[in-house]
DNA sequence: TGAAAATGTTAGGCGCGCCTAAACATTGTG
DNA sequence: CACAATGTTTAGGCGCGCCTAACATTTTCA
């Protein structure tokens, strides 16, 4: 039972530098963890022995740690909770998506199993928040990305639509808010030529089908 | 600035305990706050001297401490904000009166100003909670129960509306609640003498005017 | 009034999560 | 194969908020 707000950082940071893929999740180093959290190494150290004891990860020393079945579990429950909190802050109070991260933040740690599925109700089971990152299920099922690629990786003179944005950093997001890019923007051949490289590597985008690029003219 | 989760909910416990009044707090000593926070009485000692240091309160050792006029301004906030999250999570997630007080109690502590004056507007600025406390305006205003009295308090043979709980703790807001009595039940004087003598002292009431009377039979 | 009871504060210790400094492993290179 | 460079863990210390035990003050009432 034993959580707290530290731990449940540590679980995420360790979900989401590793645990991406299905299957196992990816070893992590202590480093890695400690510049994500914004603490030092050892700090990081102390905590993967807890989440080990814990059986929420496992720990190789000298070689890095990652989420066990239970705690990845767990990490999920907290992306989830985020990314709902996140939709309820966009697209009920009317924030800006630039502005959502830190509050969420806070949110996520609010100890509640009812609260989160009375919310989910309420905001009509989304599937995707603000950002277009996948909102996993109560059971910890979710569909990943269907369709998207990173814009670096599209074919060359393929229009297509924002479908999400990697990383999410408020910076960035307000960048692209300055631009006017959005959830469902659509980018032209010639806006992608515009746009800052750094870009290429941190949308999703869903390139258009024949007939969509038709309606566009 | 420095805030945290323990000093607030000190703050509120002053406010509780002997800020209610207008101008001057009461003094409150520090066992009686020890008993509301479910601590001893040497922490209170102790966050009490902090409080004292920030300027929110000051300390009469051996009497008491009592909210300096920021401090009160800054538990009002802290009130405001509660009630608020007790407004959506009724209102809008549906839960009942009894299930929120806890919940509200994590949600008040998330630090962000413009996420108070959203969720204000977003529940088109409540003036009381579904338990028929006043919520504070953003300025730390707000108006104090009118017309209100306690039911002990009511002429004998007298039928009312309940406007409010008092005190509110999760075991008598069920049991009101499996009585089938809410925020607007209507209380004639015979329903009344069959209540708990308990409640007598905890329910705020409404005398109904003459002409109400007459509507209800 | 003045001793006993009740109440409040100070002293000292503990767990948590963080830090720095120092010791230790791992890896790559001469 | 030794050794330097890099990365990781252990050792030891700190602040916060809590505790118990000991000490101080106020209140009560014989």
């Amino acid at each position: 039972m034993s959580r707290s707000t530290q731990r449940e950082d540590h679980l995420k940071a360790l979900y989401a530098l590793g645990g991406s893929r299905d299957g196992e999740s990816d070893w992590v180093s202590t480093s890695q963890m400690a510049a994500h959290l914004g603490v030092k190494p050892p700090s990081v150290t102390a905590m993967v022995q807890v989440l080990t004891e814990l059986g929420w990860a496992e720990h190789r020393p000298y070689h890095g740690a990652r989420l066990t079945h239970a705690g990845k579990t767990l990490a999920l429950s907290l992306v989830r909770k985020h990314r709902l909190w996140e939709t309820f802050l966009v697209d009920r109070l009317g924030f800006d998506w630039d502005e959502v991260h830190d509050i969420a933040e806070q949110l996520e740690h609010v100890d509640s199993v009812e609260l989160v599925e009375r919310l989910d109700a309420f905001l009509g089971h989304p599937t995707v928040d603000p950002h277009g990152d996948p909102i996993p299920k109560h059971d910890g099922t979710f569909h990943p990305r269907h369709d998207a690629v990173l814009l670096a990786q599209l074919e060359p003179a393929r229009s297509c639509t924002v479908t999400g944005v990697r990383g999410g950093d408020d910076g960035t997001l307000s960048a692209l808010k300055k631009r006017g890019i959005g959830l469902g923007s659509l980018l032209t051949d010639e806006d992608i030529s515009t746009l800052p490289a750094a870009w290429l590597e941190q949308l999703w985008v869903r390139p258009l089908t024949q007939t969509e690029s038709q309606e566009h003219g």
